[in-house]
DNA sequence: GACGTAATGTTATACAATAACATTATTGCG
DNA sequence: CGCAATAATGTTATTGTATAACATTACGTC
């Protein structure tokens, strides 16, 4: 699968140690969001102990811009951006919409969007140094159901 | 003042209970947003002494649309929209831009932006029932110096 | 006054994140 | 290689955020 490929080159880019491969994977692994201590959970066969260390690689891997954390959620998920992790979107604006009822994440970017709300801060002369943006909601097959 | 007028009826409307009234004062008195356990620190002269009855009042006062939740702070403020609060906005999509200096919150309505974020919405087939826009960075004043 | 509903008070607990400190790899260089 | 700088790890304790569960009290309505 060219995606699995893709993501395996990132990830060997980044050198990934130990700890952060382990989060990382259990989150590849993941169709729903998780929490920090959810992650912990999985990995305790694997020498995980404390919050802590899955916190320090949490936090090495939303750097990569392999991994997003949802604010709204106080959860991570695997990037799933179309053009794949760091295709020129890593250092972007983001976008997700989440699904209350399946935890299904949709990840995406509007250039167009992001433009606006640039041009307000812009306006209103104020300097962004990132920006969240969370949908919460039904996606298209919880909706219908 | 006339905003004071204002927001005293938005209250009054509301006929706010004993505890929403006081976590609502203190977040209209203060300038910077505050978290749940603050406002039930300087509450605790006037008889209030677990989270759960600030929560509770929060919770209400969410839903009245004079206040708003800050997802990315895990924190509170009073709604501070131009037109006022509930002016048509209260239910309606509204951004925040947090200076992570000096704690100042500006609140803004841009309904081409919230047009096309809802045209993405719609193509996806994703129902969303809110939306989360925040914007960290650094305000005017801070921006410059 | 009896009933349903909403608000309140209280205690205990769950969940999320960081502080502080000790230890161990890794890397780059003289 | 020997050594210093840097980054990653391990561990314990603590702080911060939010809710569960249950008992009680006020309030509107018939
Ligand atoms: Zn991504
Ligand atoms: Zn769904
Ligand atoms: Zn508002
Ligand atoms: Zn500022």
């Amino acid at each position: 699968m060219i995606a699995n490929a893709m993501k395996a080159d990132t990830r060997a880019n980044h050198d990934l140690t130990r700890n952060q491969a382990l989060v990382f994977g259990v989150l590849e692994g993941s169709e729903a969001p998780l929490s920090a201590y959810s992650i912990l959970d999985q990995l305790r066969e694997d020498g995980l102990r404390a919050p802590l260390q899955v916190y320090r690689a949490l936090e090495k891997l939303v750097d990569f811009g392999l991994v997003h954390r949802l604010e709204s959620l106080n959860a991570f998920v695997a990037c799933n951006h179309p053009s794949g992790p760091e295709a020129g979107e890593s250092h972007g604006t983001v976008a997700f919409a989440i699904c209350e009822k399946c935890d299904n994440v949709a990840e995406f970017a509007d250039p167009d969007f992001v433009e606006r709300l640039r041009g307000w801060a812009k306006a209103e002369g104020f300097e962004p140094h990132s920006t969240i943006i969370e949908l919460r909601g039904l996606c298209e097959g919880c909706c219908v159901a």
